[in-house]
DNA sequence: GCCGTTTTCGGCCCGACTGTTTTCAGTCG
């Protein structure tokens, strides 16, 4: 039984009872048991077999049984029971802006609706007019929501979302009526994907700063506008919440539109226990006086707490760590060393060796590791061996011409069907390095695909483990491999696992690379570069490695070249 | 449904905005 399918379970269960009407704090329990099962590294099968399920802050009782009865028998009773009794596509209609479970259940009881489709035919008789809490506007709306629903799937790469916002924020900070301005919610703590934008300012004149957002040439649409929060919808298809405060308050704003939203529920809960409380305004006594914080390391202070950075705030054990000074020291962009992983247009990049070193060296690299596609990646232009050779006398032509950096000559070798690397034994042996990925195949079940990839794993030639489950963000799922005998195998052979930094990619995913730290894996932080912009998609990659706890100490390419090339060597070694 | 250095029962974060309302419910983050 996959894990993933019992969190979906829980998640539903979750809308589901909300649909019901029950008790919120009940649903609440099920959406966040479903959270530390995702965070969880272990499969399932481990969970239930070493008892650790139950030790689990936040799943008791009820729900561990639940999980066991689905794990032995595929199935789960209650969640059969409960989905039976409303029809599917009110799971559906929740996706509606503004439409919760609530005026759904409304909906569904009053007027029969059970689709989305079912939906838009009610408004365009005008039938929702006839309920009570729903008027024009909200028939309107509901209109406008759907029509949104249709065209996108409500989610962005953050990269995407990256792009608009910092546009947005340089605008708003170049206003002289605006003292701070700055991205919050989950583009902040680096998610991978991000629903919506969310930027906070201080003003002491809100409503022109509003005007001048809400005017933005990237703004198509005004969905919300008050005083102090104003939403509209860009261009691009992505909703922007804008918040200002007064200065003074900015600090409490900023963390509490960071979030999570159930890292504010933590930290809020701490705060009453303090006997105080805390919202976006200010820290706050029980004479009503707000606490004076300069900055959100003054307000965790304030709350006995050291400064968590923003990747961290999910509630995953990030508070219990700035309680007892036991946060990592997070990796930064500036300890990257090398560049590992790049493609050229000896395969399917369109830059020149000369480049994309050049590129490198730009950025502030001190050594790159060149990584064409291998024979068998027809596809993708694929080098033969005749190919290798030429690629590598024009890798010392331009190593001679741009001594200031090293260069090292590898590839990125398909794992074939059988596990094997690309090449015989007298080719491996000539790359500095190579990244082993699987291309191909990827409808293996997933017995299959863990003994193939660990087959390469075991491979004396294999540096890197690329993109290990070959997922793509928002396109394609990643193939079913089991990823805790993955990581156990790259412990024991002193493989590196990559993560890929593409913001289609960011595989291995950051739920897992907390727990590759702690097995000591060195994580190889990569931009799988195909031109000289794909470069910079490093900054994605620390920001999600960043977000799985890791420090520069457990990223392989932090090292500088002559350890590099030492980890390269003792991996070879084991022939 | 979960949890406990106030508690094994009774709590469970807090506020903005909208649309429908004459004071509030629903939704969102």
């Amino acid at each position: 039984m996959k894990k993933s399918d019992i969190i979906d379970i829980l998640s539903e269960i979750a809308v589901l009872l909300e649909l019901k009407g029950e008790n919120p704090f009940k649903s609440r329990s099920y959406s966040n048991a479903a959270r530390i099962l995702e965070s969880a590294p272990e499969d399932l099968t481990t969970l239930i077999q070493t008892e650790k399920l139950d030790t689990l802050k936040g799943i008791g009782e009820s729900i561990s049984k639940k999980i066991h009865e689905f794990a032995e028998t595929g199935e789960l009773a209650y969640y059969n029971e409960l989905k039976s009794s409303f029809p599917q596509g009110l799971l559906e209609m929740l996706r509606i802006p503004n439409l919760g479970p609530k005026r759904v259940k409304v909906l569904f009881e009053k007027l029969g609706v059970k689709s989305i489709a079912e939906l838009e035919y009610a408004c365009h008789e005008n039938r929702l007019l006839t309920l009570p809490g729903f008027g024009v506007k909200s028939q309107d709306n509901i209109l406008k929501g759907i029509d949104f629903v249709k065209k996108s799937a409500n989610q962005f790469l953050c990269s995407v979302a990256a792009e608009e916002a910092e546009i947005l924020v340089a605008a708003l900070r170049g206003s002289d009526q605006v003292r701070n301005a700055s991205i919050a919610g989950s583009l902040r703590r680096r998610k991978e994907i991000v629903k919506d934008i969310d930027i906070v300012a201080s003003s002491t004149s809100p409503e022109r700063v509003m005007d001048l957002f809400c005017s933005h040439e990237s703004v198509e649409e005004i969905l919300e506008k008050g005083a102090t929060k104003s939403n509209v919808r860009l261009r691009r298809g992505i909703s922007v919440d804008l918040r200002i405060v007064p200065p003074e308050s900015y600090p409490f704003l900023l963390h509490h539109l960071t979030g999570s939203k159930n890292h504010n529920i933590a930290l809020r809960a701490r705060a009453q226990k303090m006997g105080l409380k805390m919202s976006e305004w200010g820290l706050f006594g029980t004479d009503g006086k707000s606490l004076a914080c300069a900055d959100e390391n003054e307000i965790f202070a304030a709350l006995g707490l050291d400064e968590i950075p923003p990747e961290l705030r999910e509630d995953l054990g990030e508070i219990e760590a700035a309680e007892k000074h036991s946060l990592p020291s997070l990796l930064t962009e500036d300890q990257l060393a090398g560049i590992i992983h790049v493609h050229t247009a000896h395969s399917d990049g369109i830059n020149t060796v000369e480049e994309m070193v050049t590129g490198a060296v730009q950025m502030g690299a001190t050594y790159i590791g060149i990584s064409d596609h291998s024979q068998s990646a027809l596809y993708a232009g694929g080098l033969k061996e005749i190919a290798l050779e030429k690629q590598w006398k024009e890798i010392d032509a331009v190593q001679k011409k741009l001594p200031q950096i090293r260069i090292f000559k590898g590839v990125e070798s398909d794992i074939l069907g059988d596990g094997n690397l690309d090449y015989p034994e007298r080719i491996l042996r000539k790359f500095d390095f190579i990244v082993a990925s699987v291309h191909s195949r990827f409808n293996m079940g997933e017995e299959e695909m863990t003994k193939r990839v660990i087959t390469a794993i075991e491979n004396p030639h294999t540096t890197i483990l690329g993109h290990p489950t070959g997922r793509l963000l928002l396109g394609r799922e990643p193939f079913q491999i089991n990823l805790e005998k993955i990581l156990a195998a790259a412990a024991r052979h002193g493989v590196a696992i990559e993560l890929n930094a593409n913001p289609q990619r960011l595989d291995l995913d950051w739920r897992h690379l907390k727990h590759a730290r702690e097995m000591g894996i060195p994580i190889s932080i990569n931009p799988d570069a195909h031109s000289l912009t794909g470069l910079a998609d490093t900054r994605y990659g620390v920001g999600i490695a960043r977000k799985g706890w890791l420090t520069a100490a457990d990223v392989l390419n932090t090292r500088d070249a002559g350890a590099f090339a030492a980890f390269c060597e003792k991996r070879r070694r084991a022939i």
